[in-house]
DNA sequence: AAACAATGTGTAAATCTTACACAATGAATA
DNA sequence: TATTCATTGTGTAAGATTTACACATTGTTT
């Protein structure tokens, strides 16, 4: 990688780019029992970022969110949902932050502000692979509890992203998106524990959920787990696309 | 108005903003018991649209949707709530429009492409004062299940914010800022009913509402209506903004 | 003065939520 | 191998909320 590549690369962005806009994406995934976020770290740094960048002039705010995530992660398919757009004067302190993240020749192609339309993503981390790309060397799921250092008001967008996943996971099937193919009763509840932040009464869980009837019962029984065996489900098909389809 | 003045007016407004974006404002208003949107009418045209506009550099998007609505309107007390970003490629055919809305010098000042931030608003129609700007002539309350022909997504746009008004209607107070500052229960209940889009049974609607205490009856009766005069209640200011505080 | 429709209040039925009980299961323990 | 035991699946009663409807009251209308 050269000084003319990265140049050259910039040049080439802005120039195919919208200009003073930008997409940022909260990408969740559910591992180790904890709600996690795609972050990525500046090379060389010790500053990290959400994934996101300028918008094509030939493409939605959707697709360059959806290409976005695509080109990091490797998915196909990916749960994406705008939930607020950024626009405070000061929330990005371009000039100043990357003046420390690019080479000073790079400079002049950052504005002066920003504004950034927020997506969330759910992303099943097992399917997941990572690729770094230009100004990142590493690529990284943090609990919601624990972020790192991170530019401009990402922090704030996390948090804005985990409220409305919180408001919205108990109408729909969210969980469709972050829990394996097949998964057990307890794992789910153990899913809307931590989303909602609060515990639930284990029997009338699991009678709430199966009277949906959106899951059915597979025939087979979860090994290897503590004490009696408990039953996997997994989502029925017809009845998420159902939902889907009538949310749009 | 001279050539040169909308030539001066333009060129200051596209050097003082930023481009590519702008801020779309959907202003609701109760109205002989139906919700009714604000909207412009340009010169010399049956051609109609959303108040918005560009956003100062200096302004956050807030700012720019409030300051938009107060001159609009003379408003300085207006609920703002931010809804959704508009981002297709074709929403918005700019040039196309706008050159039959100013004359072809102006032209060079529109870009091919822009975003739209969505804000809805509250107001109170019975305080409300229209001006004009340069390029309207009318400002008016539009029927939402009647609206003109507009330019743009702004139908759409519109359809989104009745939407998001709908879905959390029932959660907050959100009709102090459309109903008189006294008013009976049955007329709250109509504008409920309204927004909501279905009939709500009377007693229980009744006990329902008084049950949250944030109303408070007054000691005065509607008089002038047919038969039985009923009983006047106001929003308890402390309640109210007990909530608004509770939610930002 | 009587009729009337809207209003204020009450209540029982139906539904939904919550709390808890208990037997079944199969891994853990001895 | 037998026993223990935490988890799981299911049931049920109490409590809370919603829904439907009844009825007396009120001030206007006739």
């Amino acid at each position: 990688m050269t000084q003319d590549d990265l140049n050259n690369q910039l040049k080439w962005l802005f120039e195919n780019a919208m200009s003073g806009i930008s997409v940022d994406c909260v990408a969740f995934a559910y591992q180790e029992e904890r709600l996690k976020v795609l972050c990525l770290r500046y090379r060389n740094t010790d500053i990290w970022s959400l994934p996101g960048g300028l918008v094509f002039k030939h493409e939605s705010l959707h697709q360059s969110a959806f290409r976005t995530l695509q080109e990091r992660t490797g998915l196909d398919s990916i749960y994406l949902k705008q939930f607020q757009t950024f626009g405070e004067v000061e929330r990005a302190n371009i000039k100043e932050v990357m003046s420390r993240l690019v080479p000073p020749f790079a400079m002049e192609y950052f504005p002066n502000r920003s504004i950034s339309v927020g997506y969330y993503a759910l992303v099943n981390h097992r399917e997941v692979i990572f690729t770094q790309d230009i100004l990142t060397d590493l690529t990284a799921w943090h609990d919601i509890e624990e972020l790192p250092a991170m530019i401009f008001d990402h922090v704030q967008i996390i948090n804005t992203a985990v409220k409305s996943l919180k408001a919205q996971f108990d109408h729909l099937p969210l969980s469709y998106h972050l829990l394996p193919k097949k998964f057990t009763i307890g794992e789910l509840q153990k899913l809307h524990e931590e989303v909602l932040g609060e515990k639930l009464e284990r029997s009338n869980f699991q009678k709430k959920i199966l009277s949906t009837a959106i899951l059915e019962r597979i025939d087979e029984r979860k090994i290897g787990g503590a004490y009696k065996s408990p039953y996997l489900y997994r989502f029925k098909r017809e009845k998420y696309e159902a939902w889907v389809n009538q949310v749009f």
